[in-house]
DNA sequence: AGGCCTCGAGTTCA
DNA sequence: CTCGAGGCCT
């Protein structure tokens, strides 16, 4: 053998390797060899290849990024038009679907394929005898986009198929991103000061419509089969069914959608959409619904297609979770903290569910990051979480009547000064008898995890400040029954059941009555842990700074914020006013916990817990004298788990932390 | 100085 | 629930 011949040699199999760990890797999602071999493999391949370009062939691994950026796109002319398909969004509609199959093929009964919707681009693949040839977008559906250059870098996309297969084969599928992959890019996109993709179905597509094919490579888009345009002679005259046809895209080497169910009644259609509907937030790739088809392809045959999309299939939705609407104006919220807020208002618009008429924009630096402005039309999403918030604007759609939006250089709530600290995001209005400020105040002095007042929520106290009864906490212990009865809110029994309330309420312990002073910086557990620290009041008020870095969690920050409350002359009349009413200021010892399992231990709650609530359940393991918190690290020692358990239940489980299940917590607590 | 870890604060709809 | 930021440990 010659050394040509050698080396020949060598470079058919390094390619043959190379493709079959793409094959693994992008279409089977189990790959067989660590990245770095792959790399090695790779660059012996292109030393190879540049040692002797007589060895180069356009199906080579090493070309997948080739040929010079296009600047344009040039123009492809579909096979076959590419047909959309008819959305449905309810089971009404399925079945109406359903019904007209039916008639459509005289009362037969069918056998449906359901499939994955992912949500991407539409892409056509033609392979000439086995070898990739041309890749086209959608485009209108009877003209594309040439984007070779592009798919060619796309691993899941063979560049010549694993069977020999003659004549032309035009393979139709969905480009697109995965979830972690989506994040990669808008962390690189930002890093480098571009504007993010706003979901990964405009990332897919703005990678593969990218002039410079590196880019797109390095995007790390995917693809599944899901239909074809063309289908050469000699393959043995095409499919019968389309399982069959999926399983002839396996054989070739082509991913076909990662969910696939034959189902032999629209019962088990229906039945398998609401089961997946539920696991489908935790996919790796996003899904706006799934993709219903008649299997038999001389049944679609029988149905046909009408002038827009086949009766053969149908789209069946999920509920968005992102939607289009406009922002009518923002407003300028004043928080508790006096930080201002921008709220933006928005034309109420259908998404996961529900009715979306307002969602928060954070801060006014992630205004000036989206640029959205007054009468944008906005793209809004309401994730995995419940929390809607605007993704971005659509600054294309603009009319030029919008108006820019800017920190309110007066308070909305009192007209004083607005400032900013340098160090900060936030825009605050300082003035601590803002009205707004007083009464959420107020609502906060009187919440659960504070006084717990029941009866003096958000209404009462605007109704209370209004009518000027109430100006700040010592205020409420002297309120009385004529007073109340005055006001719309109240008669006589709620009224009476207030007053019993804020009764109540002046046995709380010193942390609750510190924590409801909403001292800067100073939460639930940072009261506590000064309660604990002072056990009284008169000690806490006279600390000083030096004191109170000695408290656990207080660095200098908070014992200056701490001191700085104190200091000031209206928090020692109001301590005093409250101490009049008759409010204890003391922290009751607490009764040492011996030997009990909690003893030292830090506990996490996550998901619903049936017979107490998590507030109880924190209560009992400090009671037995341990600590709860909120997130769930190494240090962790228990995690207990409710129902819909969710982000911490997975850390908990990653980490190795021993996770109880309610009736084991109850057990336990119970000795 | 840097990297966890934790806490505080704000937030929507039904 | 998630972000930002303070505190503490290395």
């Amino acid at each position: 053998m010659s050394l040509m011949d050698s080396t020949k040699a060598e470079v058919l199999k390094l390619r043959e390797e190379l493709a079959r760990h793409d094959y693994n890797y992008y279409v089977l999602d189990n790959p067989v060899i660590a990245d770095a071999e792959y790399d090695a493999l790779m660059a012996r391949l292109r030393a190879l290849e540049d040692a002797h370009p007589e060895l180069v062939s356009s199906d080579s691994p090493t070309r997948r990024v080739g040929g010079a950026p296009s600047s344009r796109f040039a123009p492809v002319t579909h096979a076959t038009p590419m047909l959309s398909l008819d959305n449905s969004y309810n089971e009404q509609d399925i079945l109406a679907w359903h019904e007209r199959v039916l008639k459509g093929l005289g009362g037969e009964h069918p056998e449906y394929i359901v499939e994955a919707k992912i949500d991407g681009l539409s892409c056509a693949l033609t392979y000439e005898n086995s070898v990739l040839k041309t890749a086209a977008t959608r485009g209108d559906g009877v003209t594309g986009e040439d984007v070779t250059a592009n798919a060619r870098t796309i691993k899941a996309i063979p560049l010549r198929l694993r069977e020999s297969v003659p004549g032309l084969v035009e393979i139709r599928g969905e480009v697109y991103m995965d979830r972690r992959d989506f994040e990669t890019v808008n962390e690189s996109e930002l890093a480098e000061g571009r504007e993010p993709f706003a979901n990964p179905r405009n990332a897919a597509a703005g990678s593969l419509r990218q002039k410079d094919p590196s880019v797109t490579a390095r995007r790390r888009l995917r693809f599944f089969a899901h239909s074809y345009g063309l289908f050469g002679e000699g393959s043995g005259g095409g499919p019968e069914t389309h399982s069959s046809f999926i399983e002839t895209c396996a054989r070739w080497g082509l991913a076909a959608s990662p969910v696939r169910k034959l189902c032999r009644s629209i019962d088990e259609v229906l039945g398998f959409y609401r089961q997946y509907d539920a696991g489908r937030d935790s996919l790796p790739y996003e899904i706006d619904g799934l993709v219903v088809k008649v299997n038999s392809l001389a049944q679609q045959k029988i149905l046909g297609v009408t002038a827009k999309s086949p009766r053969w299939a149908i789209a069946f939705k999920y509920p968005a979770r992102q939607a289009t609407t406009t922002l009518l104006r923002v407003v300028h919220s004043v928080g508790r903290t006096g930080v201002i807020t921008p709220r933006a208002d928005l034309k109420p618009v259908q998404c996961g569910g529900v009715t979306i008429s307002s969602a928060t924009l954070h801060n006014y630096d992630e205004v000036a990051r989206l640029d959205v402005r007054e009468g944008d039309r906005v793209v809004i999403e309401r994730a995995g979480e419940v929390i809607p918030k605007v993704v971005k604007a659509l600054v294309s759609e603009r009319g030029g009547t919008e108006k820019e939006i800017h920190p309110p250089e007066k308070c909305p709530s009192c007209g004083g000064p607005v400032t900013r600290d340098p160090e900060e995001v936030a825009y605050r209005c300082e003035n601590p008898s803002c009205p707004t400020q007083v009464a959420r105040g107020l609502i906060h002095f009187a919440s659960r995890d504070a006084m717990d007042i029941e009866g003096l929520g958000e209404a009462a106290v605007e109704q209370l400040v209004q009518k000027g009864y109430v100006r700040d906490f010592a205020d409420i212990y002297s309120l009385d029954i004529l007073r109340l009865l005055t006001l719309d809110l109240f008669a006589e029994k709620r009224a009476e059941n207030l007053l019993d309330a804020i009764g109540k309420s002046k046995k709380q312990p010193l942390s609750r009555l510190v924590f409801a002073l909403g001292i800067r910086h100073v939460g639930e557990k940072t009261a506590r842990n000064l309660a604990a620290h002072f056990k009284t009041m008169d000690k806490l008020a006279f600390a000083g700074t030096e004191e109170l870095s000695r408290v656990a969690d207080v660095g200098p920050v908070l014992a200056e914020s701490i001191h700085g409350f104190f200091a000031n002359e209206g928090a020692v009349r109001l301590i005093g006013r409250l101490r009049e009413a008759g409010l204890n200021m003391a922290e009751p010892e607490s009764v040492a916990a011996k030997g009990s399992p909690f003893e030292g231990k830090t506990v996490v709650f996550t998901g619903e817990l049936k017979t107490l609530t998590r507030a109880q359940a924190q209560q009992k393991v400090r009671e037995l004298g341990g600590r709860d918190s909120g997130s769930v690290s190494a240090k962790t020692s228990y995690v207990v788990a409710g129902g819909e358990a969710g982000s911490k239940l997975e850390k908990a489980r990653k980490l190795g932390v021993t996770i109880l299940t309610e009736e084991e917590f109850l057990r336990l607590a119970g000795q």
